[in-house]
DNA sequence: TCAAAAGTGTTCGATATACACCCATGC
DNA sequence: GCATGGGTGTATATCGAACACTTTTGA
């Protein structure tokens, strides 16, 4: 007998991380207004005639009204039994349409500024940032989803520090930025060292302007400039 | 007017990398015996439940013999006109079954002894190694997905260096490892400091035998101790 | 004795780590 | 004046880069 071939639906689904002063946080999405708890990965089944990665920058233009946000494919999920909890294709058959009797989905990371006015003429109504420490269990496999997206955005930001930027207000202290990698590789790391490390990077320029009405020493903001990154990266 | 979401048939593709002394090369199959150029990737449509990565296992079973190859999926490969080309779907007709409209693939690395016997009661009555400077044109987007293959190499080496032991015969000397790095990070390494820093690996242990026949002095063989790197892995 | 590859040591500079003190501000 | 976080400098260790000569073997 000839094995069946599967013949699917697919989806994308979008990790996308924002970064304030209590941590890393990741942009969910809430089905069911009424529902305080049922919260998800934003995400969207692909079209006819679509590639994933426009899928992605679809559901993320509609999340956050960013025409091109900076994104990263990493992982298809495809376990046989991740969308078959009943509630889950009861989910589906309401959503999109029914008898989805499989669905694989690609997993993107994505980088936002968290203070970004987020878009809410889109199809999620409702959109919050949630503490990483404080996922709620989600449909699907989405947090499985957003425990391999750690692992990935750190690998991701091995092989391109200047992605952190896109983390930050476009003017930062230096000492937000060493909360940041904090966060992203939870480990302490030495903030005079630091301090050194970033100043000599020539694509931190440092701004006139500091902190006002802080009751200690006002920090001084920096920015990253993007023409002196891609210079200094030329040069490697 | 609703969207039309895609369904679709979903494969695997597998880039096997194998070295010897003329550096990198691929497995690939051959579709028509008849035809000397027409290679491609070893793939196949996954079944109805089976995960992507049951899927590549399988189809590097049926290639090597071997049951657990080291894999690493690397990206899912979905644009809409990636199996467009007339000939490709004629082949999808004839080998699977007419009408696939659309297929996107999911793409695996795996590593290989090139010296390794390879299963020959497959379904892939012709396979070749094919040196990496020498790959044909093929169907699909395989071209691509191999042209991406290697900067995924890098990137998972480089995450987890012991993986270049898979690429290299049990016993091995050191001239050839400085061989494989070369070839695969495609720039020359001094080869007096690269023997300080293997012979400082732990995990890299000097065996007593050494090359017999050679026109010159003979090298020593090592082999890779995979307990003391795990051990040397924990310290870390 | 020659060709061909194996094997070995030292120096230097860059980078990472460890660590301690003074500075500016609001309360 | 004190609590709070901002900012600087020095000493040491570690790692990687540059670099030249001797050894072994078969032909």
């Amino acid at each position: 007998m000839k094995p069946r071939f599967i013949h699917t639906y697919v989806s994308v689904d979008c990790v996308v991380f924002g970064f304030d002063d209590d941590g890393l946080n990741i942009l969910l999405v809430r089905r069911d207004e009424n529902n305080q708890k049922d919260l998800k990965l934003p995400g969207s089944l692909i079209y006819d005639e679509e590639d994933v990665d426009d899928a992605a920058n679809r559901v993320l233009f509609e999340l956050t009204g960013i025409k091109k946000m900076t994104l990263r494919q990493f992982r298809c999920f495809a376990s046989p039994d991740r969308a078959s909890k009943s509630e889950d294709i009861k989910w589906l058959d309401k959503e999109y349409q029914p008898n989805i009797n499989r669905l694989i989905t690609v997993a993107y990371l994505s980088l936002c500024k968290i203070d970004r006015k987020l878009n809410n003429v889109s199809k999620y109504k409702q959109t919050e940032w949630c503490p990483l420490r404080e996922i709620p269990k989600m449909p699907f496999d989405h947090n499985q989803i957003v425990k391999e997206s750690l692992n990935e955005i750190r690998r991701w930001i091995e092989h391109d520090p200047s992605m952190v930027f896109e983390l930050l207000p476009n003017k930062f202290t230096i000492s937000q930025l060493h909360r940041l990698y904090e966060a992203i590789y939870e480990k302490d790391i030495d903030i005079r060292n630091f301090h050194k490390k970033v100043t000599a990077m020539p694509y931190v320029v440092r701004l006139e302007e500091i902190q006002k009405n802080v009751s200690h020493r006002a920090a001084r903001f920096y920015k990253f400039d993007k023409k002196a990154h891609n210079k200094y990266k030329a040069n490697m």
